[in-house]
DNA sequence: CGTAGACTTGAGAGTCATCAACGTAAGTGG
DNA sequence: CCACTTACGTTGATGACTCTCAAGTCTACG
């Protein structure tokens, strides 16, 4: 948690974006060679943080954004009855902190749900790179407008069996992305902040795994969840059954 | 609705932002006045449009946000089932189309709600402009983070009225903004679409605009709203009282 | 082996949607 | 000016969905 100086910082913390198997899905896509090489300027790994480990605690000032190397993490606030929301959960490659770019402190806190690691961009200098590499600008551009466009699904759909089925499709599409099975879910976080997250209640979450069970449509196994029919899944998500 | 040639613009389109009240709300904020001329070069004045004109149907290529000159204007989609759902209702100064940065192409359709205009701000000289003038760039992305923060704050609030309350109480700060009373709502929308973008019904918009009444919060006349316990009102919302 | 937290399942209650009837305002053409 | 239309808005009755409360089971871990 505790990092020295600006300068001479320790070539364990460095992070080099140009060798990084996360580049197509992160903030460098679609950057040359040459451009990588820029970021990796700035690139600074943290963690490995635990499960419960805070990041980011609401309310701090901005410095950087940070995009999941590993494990996973949620975005959370705490409101004005001390009680907890959730906002979103990242994997890696995602980029978090976007929401305190124009406050200019972090909205959300940052926790870490299972062992996890970050790098670190720090915003005035991505900012000063962005301003010379119309790529890269372009591609915080579409980072934001990503997470602005993923809010807006999240409780477009107004059942709580359509949320939680279109939970697990999204969960399952950006496992896809990422190289892992697209059926076998590990649900790195518990009942209740699934529930949180999507507005409902834990035993809510709990009767719809059941039934979506009894259904045919998963196979749940504490944590570990199987999707047996993408398809229909989908359908009670309403959502339209064709690939991304 | 039809313009010519992108070379010789009739002079009346011209928009200058130096010279537009809206300024200091708008995208340019905090430019220099010798950067603000940048930007007069691009934009472009659209409209008039009556109410129910639509001046960006969702899945069109993306090629400039807009930025709303007078009036109001509703951005929604049409969902699986040929629903509609609201995302937000856009006041002078605010900026519409960021959610077509990410997919090249407009998710939202933005329909006018009365006699409206707006300024293009077409997006590849933006973002050309965005690399040289680093306050532009910021200004851009804060009005991104800005959207993210306002849709996570929407549908935040659980209960019905808190959401009713708090969409009035909001409606009420970004008219004060403008130089508008914060007590005295024209609500350009019918009942059916504050509904919508509150995932509540119009019924339960009549029944609590009722209940509001009698509870001495508010005054109504059909859409004109009188505000008369904003603090209150601000409490129903579950939002500390406080001035932002 | 015992405890704490996570998860499941059941019963009852409350909120909000649905359905329906009616009232009101604005615009049209006679 | 007045019937007529149409969209908007209000109000009431009913019911479904999901929350709350409660009891009990399971799992992990010291």
């Amino acid at each position: 948690m505790a990092r020295s100086g600006a300068d001479s910082i320790p070539a364990e913390l460095r992070q080099k974006c140009s060798q990084c198997s996360l580049q197509e899905l992160c903030l460098p896509r679609g950057l040359h060679v040459h451009d990588l090489e820029r970021l990796d300027s700035l690139v600074l790994c943290e963690g490995p943080h635990h499960a419960g480990d805070v990041l980011v605690t609401a309310g701090d000032r901005f410095r950087a954004l940070y995009a999941v190397r590993s494990g996973s993490y949620k975005s959370h606030t705490i409101d004005y009855e001390g009680r907890e929301q959730i906002w979103g959960f990242h994997l890696p490659g995602e980029l978090m902190g976007l929401d305190a770019i124009h406050p200019e402190h972090h909205l959300c806190t940052l926790t870490a749900l299972d062992t996890a690691t970050v790098c670190a961009l720090p915003f005035e200098k991505l900012s000063e790179i962005a301003g010379e590499l119309p790529k890269l600008r372009s591609q915080i551009f579409r980072m934001l407008g990503k997470s602005l466009s993923e809010q807006t699904t999240r409780l477009r759909e107004e059942s709580a069996e359509a949320r939680l089925a279109g939970f697990l499709v999204d969960l399952s599409a950006r496992l896809r992305e990422r190289g892992f099975s697209e059926r076998d879910l590990h649900l790195s976080m518990p009942r209740r902040d699934i529930a949180n997250y999507l507005h409902l209640t834990a035993e809510t979450i709990s009767r719809l795994l059941a039934r979506f069970q009894s259904d045919s449509l998963i196979a749940v196994d504490h944590r570990e969840i199987h999707l047996l029919d993408l398809s229909k899944l989908m359908r009670r998500a309403h959502r339209e059954v064709v690939e991304t």
